[in-house]
DNA sequence: TGCGTTATAGAACAGGCGTTCGAAACATGA
DNA sequence: TCATGTTTCGAACGCCTGTTCTATAACGCA
């Protein structure tokens, strides 16, 4: 990647402050009249060169057919997570059926990059309330990023809804012969012992995030 | 916020799935291909209804002057935030100069919410390297979220560079007569004394992630 | 039935816009 | 100094593109 020359430099800068304010690319007599540049062959022509050194992506004969090659590498980062309630000891979680994921309404979103959800599909996220997850070192008010999971493996900390009670809780899993452990992070709490036909996995924490006054 | 005809709400995913691939507006003729309609002024209508209501913005006599609402909304709800390096007892962090702030080459960068930056110029990411901060509830591998500041409050949790000692750690900030108290999250280690001096703020814990397994 | 509103359609206009070509200025290096 | 490649310039071509005008239904409402 050569080094670019002082035009294609505030070129490229103008391209990225245009798209931040209008969200589309300029011209190229945009560029022209805002680089002070007095023919419209020599923005080609610097474009070109944007292009040969990826910069920009062009799209041929199309008007405003110009890309940022960084602009698109982030945004293909990025996933909205839904924060869908709030989960407590007692309280059902409200988590969404996995057949309309894509069009659920959710009050808040939160934008994640795909390296904290690890490239997932199906993610949501909770918001904790009370204390009883500390010895997971998950404190109240955290919110916790849930992925949509049916199977859970031993010692995972999971969500699960307890058909009989009809309630949903924070626990970590563990099959045991005959039962399911749901054992509290906190250790000051008992173990909850169910029946795995009265046990339902309704996704696992992937991630943490807590906000300090 | 009336609602759409189907073939408005046609347009409106039509002009979102462009964008996705192409990261510039279509044309007027490009809908009209693509919704399968047989004339420029039937999608221009249909344009016009979709602004009144609030759905995209148009810049008149403009080319693909077609901008979407919460797309605009939603962008400017992110932040870049670098991660700089890690952070463990003894170790130095590298904590940028913050006057060429904006151009500060990071190996990894994560894109989050201005909820979770709670808009703050100014912030920055560690890793956490080993288990002083487990009474905190952080975890070792957590990311920390960090706000440049040169002061601090009673009781905040921040980086602290020992001038003296040449090492940055994570502590508690206690400012004590005469002295400043230096408090470790975890029970099991022994505060540190300083000369106010001898310390550095170098910035104050906003937020905390974790990845799990 | 008549009337206003909404939605669709076709066509044409005028300026927008990317492209191309010839020429010249400029820098680089043998 | 000459040759070569880079960069800039002005102008023109022709398709692209938003706009506008007129016409035609479809629909609700009185």
């Amino acid at each position: 990647m050569k080094t670019l020359s002082d035009r294609q430099q505030r070129i490229l800068s103008f391209i990225r402050d245009f798209l931040e304010e209008k969200d589309y690319p300029p011209t190229i007599r945009d560029i022209l009249k805002a680089c002070q540049i007095s023919s419209t062959s020599v923005v080609d022509y610097n474009l070109d060169v944007l292009e040969r050194e990826g910069y920009i992506r062009r799209d041929a004969e199309v008007s405003r057919g110009i890309e940022l090659q960084d602009r698109r590498r982030r945004r293909e980062r990025l996933v909205p997570v839904p924060v869908i309630g709030r989960i407590a000891a007692g309280e059902p979680i409200p988590v969404p059926a996995p057949d309309n994921w894509s069009m659920l309404a959710a009050a808040e979103v939160v934008e994640l990059s795909q390296e904290l959800t690890r490239g997932q599909e199906k993610v949501y996220a909770l918001r904790v309330k009370g204390t009883s997850l500390v010895d997971a070192l998950i404190d109240d008010g955290d919110i916790v990023l849930m992925q949509y999971v049916t199977a859970a493996e031993n010692g995972e900390l999971v969500a699960v809804w307890l058909k009989a009670e009809g309630e949903v809780t924070l626990k970590r899993f563990y099959r045991e012969p005959g039962r399911i452990r749901l054992q509290p992070a906190n250790s000051q709490m008992q173990p909850i012992y169910a029946e795995p036909a009265n046990v339902e996995v309704q996704g696992k924490v992937i991630a943490v995030v807590r906000q300090l006054g």
